[in-house]
DNA sequence: GCCGTTTTCGGCCCGACTGTTTTCAGTCG
């Protein structure tokens, strides 16, 4: 039972409350109980050992008792006699817009009704409509959600997002009553899926803008529309939502919904602690009694500005997770995150040699386009009967064709001759020494027997990240984004290996995969890890992705320096070339 | 249920929008 866990059940009593009508505030105790437990610094275990559970801020007697309880037996007999008294059928109720725990609590006393399909049968015949405090539209409303939960209800891919958000971006800044424009939420922070769009404007003249958003291409409904507020859902089931703010409020407005949720949680209590409230309207002065001061409101002209007045340095938005960026910006200039501009080149990228749709001249090119100095090719090995993996034969005729393009400079680029190598069940790799030592890098990759335990994965991969000839360690989890968990793997471990062994790890740039996880970067990178960002690339089209392999980096904390493919060719050769040679 | 330089009670973030009301409750973020 780690403090996950424990966080989890707090979050499950929290819903659970709020569907049986507790206080509010009683609900809140129990979420931020749960935020102050995951982004715990440190072991709960030990700290409940030694006592100190009650000195973290937000976990009082009850809660603290509670965490004992399930830390010690591992359950907790209030969480599973509240869970018993509340129907599952309720919970999923909570997911249905415009459903909160009172109008479901309504549903329940007065209709006695805890399932959806229940729910859908009595709005059919009326019955909801008559409830008071509901009417014709709620009960429509109900049935159009419970309808569209399976489409709506979902996450989008950041990449996807990113295509949808831009147009309405460029839209909206081409209006006349706009100053400035920009997008927020999970999108801006580059996480690697996204719920909705949030676009914040500063216009001095809201209706026209309202007026645009409500009525532009692409709109499947318009979900509601105020003056300074309105949300569209669009085809492909995003839903986007806009907030019209004055100018001097732009930068609070687009700090607050950029979040994300920790972030502007320890946000707010830093100003706080400084004697100001800080919130999406703006930065103002409280009295000591906790009232709002005849002092004018604090203006900013952006966000470092917003930061520095807090004694902090910038933060990008990539950053603002609430996992610790808050402290380090306190303490020291954030490191200088890797960008777009930074890649020189990729890895990793398939020809119609395997499962890829572009010739290896028509990749070259594509890249050269890029600007970059040089394209690594990785097709499939044998193994990948899947994906039409090479054999030697077909392999070794790929590499004499890269060797002639480079003779010859008819490529305008260099071009590395690699392989992505299955890694077998057993560890080992796909082709013998003879056939890699001629390449110049291999990237080894999982593509089979993905259900072994975690303990048999973890081995697997250590094992191929040991040979001599890995250069990087493909997609370390094998996650598809929005359908496939990845492997079971002990990332720890396979990054202590990778570190011990000077193997790279690629950041698998593909908008589906994103793997190894941002969130195991900072670790990686401490240890010397080195990222390589690599598109994945199927066709021309592909090598784009590279840029949200940037903002994974990113995500990560990540430098150019720590960035394999930010270096120039000659380095990148000579490092290639010194990997090689026998210690 | 948490918290305290207004400290053991009485607050706890709050504004926008919708739908149902006819001045507001509930939901959402």
């Amino acid at each position: 039972m780690d403090k996950k866990t424990v966080a989890a059940v707090f979050s499950e009593i929290a819903v659970l409350l709020e569907l049986e009508g507790a206080n509010p505030f009683k609900v809140r105790a129990y979420q931020s109980g749960a935020r102050a437990l995951e982004s715990l610094d440190g072991d709960l275990r030990e700290l409940a050992e030694s006592g100190q559970l009650g000195n973290i801020p937000g976990l009082g007697k009850a809660l603290v008792e509670k965490a004992e309880i399930l830390l010690e037996t591992g359950r907790l007999p209030y969480h599973e006699e509240l869970k018993a008294s509340v129907p599952p059928g309720l919970i999923e109720m909570l997911e249905i817009p415009g459903l909160g725990p009172k109008k479901i609590k309504a549903i329940r006393d007065k209709l006695d009704i805890t399932t959806l399909e229940g729910l859908t049968k009595a709005c059919e015949d009326g019955r909801v409509a008559a409830l008071p405090g509901f009417g014709q539209k709620s009960q429509q409303k109900i049935i159009e959600g419970i309808r569209n939960r399976e489409a709506y209800g979902r996450r989008h891919l950041w990449w996807k997002a990113r295509e949808t958000a831009e147009p309405i971006l460029e839209g909206l800044r081409g209006l006349s009553a706009v100053e400035r424009a920009e997008h927020a939420g999970s999108l801006r922070r580059g996480l690697e899926t996204v719920g909705d769009l949030d676009f914040i404007v500063a216009s001095p003249e809201p209706g026209p803008v309202m007026e645009w958003f409500t009525s532009m291409d692409g709109i499947l409904e318009v979900t509601a529309r105020g003056e300074t507020k309105s949300s569209v859902r669009l085809e492909g089931g995003l839903q986007a939502d806009l907030r019209v703010v004055p100018p001097e409020q732009f930068v609070f407005a687009l700090h607050h919904f950029t979040g994300s949720k920790d972030h502007n949680v320890k946000m707010r209590q830093r100003a706080l602690s400084r004697g100001y409230s800080l919130s999406e309207w703006g930065l103002t002065r409280k009295e000591g009694g906790g009232k709002e001061s005849a002092e004018p409101p604090v203006r900013v002209a952006d966000e470092a500005e917003l930061f520095r007045f807090l004694g902090l340095r910038e933060i990008p938005p990539e950053l603002r997770e609430g996992m610790g960026e808050i402290e380090e910006a306190e303490e020291r200039d954030l490191p200088d995150l890797v960008k777009p501009t930074d890649i020189r080149g990729v890895f990793h990228n398939h020809t119609n040699a395997s499962d890829g749709h572009a010739t290896l001249a028509e990749m070259a090119r594509a890249a050269k386009e890029f600007g970059w100095e040089y394209l690594g090719i990785a097709d499939h090995s044998k193994a990948s009967f899947q994906a039409n993996g090479l054999s030697a034969e077909r392999l070794e005729r790929q590499v004499a064709e890269i060797r002639r393009l480079n003779e010859s400079g008819e490529a305008g680029i260099h071009l590395f001759s690699g392989l992505e190598c299955d890694i077998l069940p057993d560890g080992s790799l796909d082709f013998g020494d003879d056939v890699l030592g001629n390449l110049d890098y291999v990237v080894a990759s999982v593509h089979s027997s993905f259900s072994q335990s975690e303990e048999d994965m973890t081995r697997r991969i250590i094992r191929a990240v040991e040979h001599p000839l890995v250069t990087m360690l493909g997609h370390l989890t094998g996650r598809l984004l929005l359908m496939r968990e990845g492997y079971r793997v002990d990332a720890a471990k396979v990054i202590d290996a990778a570190a011990a062994n000077n193997v790279i790890i690629e950041i698998n740039a593909h908008p589906r995969r994103l793997d190894m996880d941002w969130r195991l970067w900072r670790r990686a990178s401490q240890k010397g890890v080195l990222a390589s960002i690599n598109p994945d690339a199927h066709d021309t089209g592909g090598l784009a992705y590279y840029e949200a392999g940037v903002v994974t980096a990113r995500k990560g904390w990540l430098t150019a320096e720590q960035v394999f493919n930010t270096r120039p060719l000659a380095k990148v050769k000579d490092w290639l070339d010194k990997r090689k040679a026998p210690a």
